[in-house]
Parts: C-alpha cells; structure tokens; sequence
DNA sequence: GCCAACGTTGGC
DNA sequence: GCCAACGTTGGC
C-alpha cells in the first residue's frame, strides 16, 4: 500500500466536512498542477493519506483511505486533463501534528511537505507514515 | 498582508 | 525550445 498527503485549505474543504461526508467518499476536486495530478493517477484503492489543513492551521489533521480511483474531475472543462479520486475519512489525529512540529524532526526534514511545500498532492515513505501516526497518537 | 518559491503561459 | 512575465500557493 502507498501513502500519501493531500492539503486542504479548511475554508475550502475541511476535515470535519470530509467526516461529514461519510462512508462514501467524496471526490477530491480542484487539483491543477501536473506533478500532484500524476500523484493521483498513481493512487490505487485502499491507499491511505494524511489530511493536511494549510494556511488555518498547518497541522495534519486526519487519514483518509482512497475509495475510488482516478476519474475525470467534473469541476474542469470538458477537453482538460484534470482528475480526482474519491476518499473518506478513517480516522482523526488524536493529537494533530503541526508543521512546525513535523520541521523539526529530522528524520521528517526530506518529507515532500516541507522540500516542496506548494505541491498539494504528494507521497510519503512509509517510515514517514509510521512516525507521524506516533506522533500524533496513533499507533 | 507580504513575499518567496515555483509552475505555467506565451512571445520569439 | 528558451526564457521573461505572470499567477498562484502557502508560510510567516
């Protein structure tokens, strides 16, 4: 399984709308930039990734499993290239991880969120994965 | 609110 | 195909 971390600006879409929204899933729009669309296209279902608030919080908030596989984004015109996927929410942080936090771990210094911080779709190595689901409580 | 970083666009 | 101009993201 592949991880990944995918930023919301909470104004935008947040957390708690995404555990709203259910079992189901809901389909993550509004992506346009190629790098992060080629990360959508390589998600498969059941791959799982952290929920990022930026700019109102900067802190990871929750998971999100991969419930349905890239598709057209509906929200670009009809002769674009953009996709979604669908993902629900699984569970929040106990205690959410800030960025502040996550810059100051070394072993975390390499992680796509911070090297480059404008992309908005990106992989995480699953050693990353594992210490900041320590970090933020779960095991 | 500012501005650095960086992706995209368009003229040549 | 290069690169300057421009727009956007996102941390501070």
């Amino acid at each position: 399984m592949a991880y990944w971390l995918m930023k919301s600006e909470p104004d935008a879409w947040s957390w708690d709308q995404q555990v709203k929204a259910g079992g189901k899933g809901t389909e993550w729009t509004g992506v346009r930039n190629f790098t992060a669309r080629k990360n959508l296209m390589t998600m498969k279902k059941g791959d799982r990734g952290f929920f990022y608030h930026s700019n109102e919080g900067k802190e990871i908030v929750g998971i999100v499993e991969i419930v349905k596989e890239h598709h057209p984004d509906p929200t670009a015109g009809k002769d674009e290239p953009w996709v979604v996927v669908d993902v629900k929410a699984v569970e929040p942080m106990p205690q959410p991880v800030k960025l502040e936090v996550i810059k100051k771990e070394a072993k975390l210094k390499d992680m796509a969120l911070i090297k480059y911080s404008r992309l908005s779709v990106q992989p995480v190595t699953a050693d990353e994965w594992k210490a900041i689901c320590k970090m933020g409580g779960l095991k």
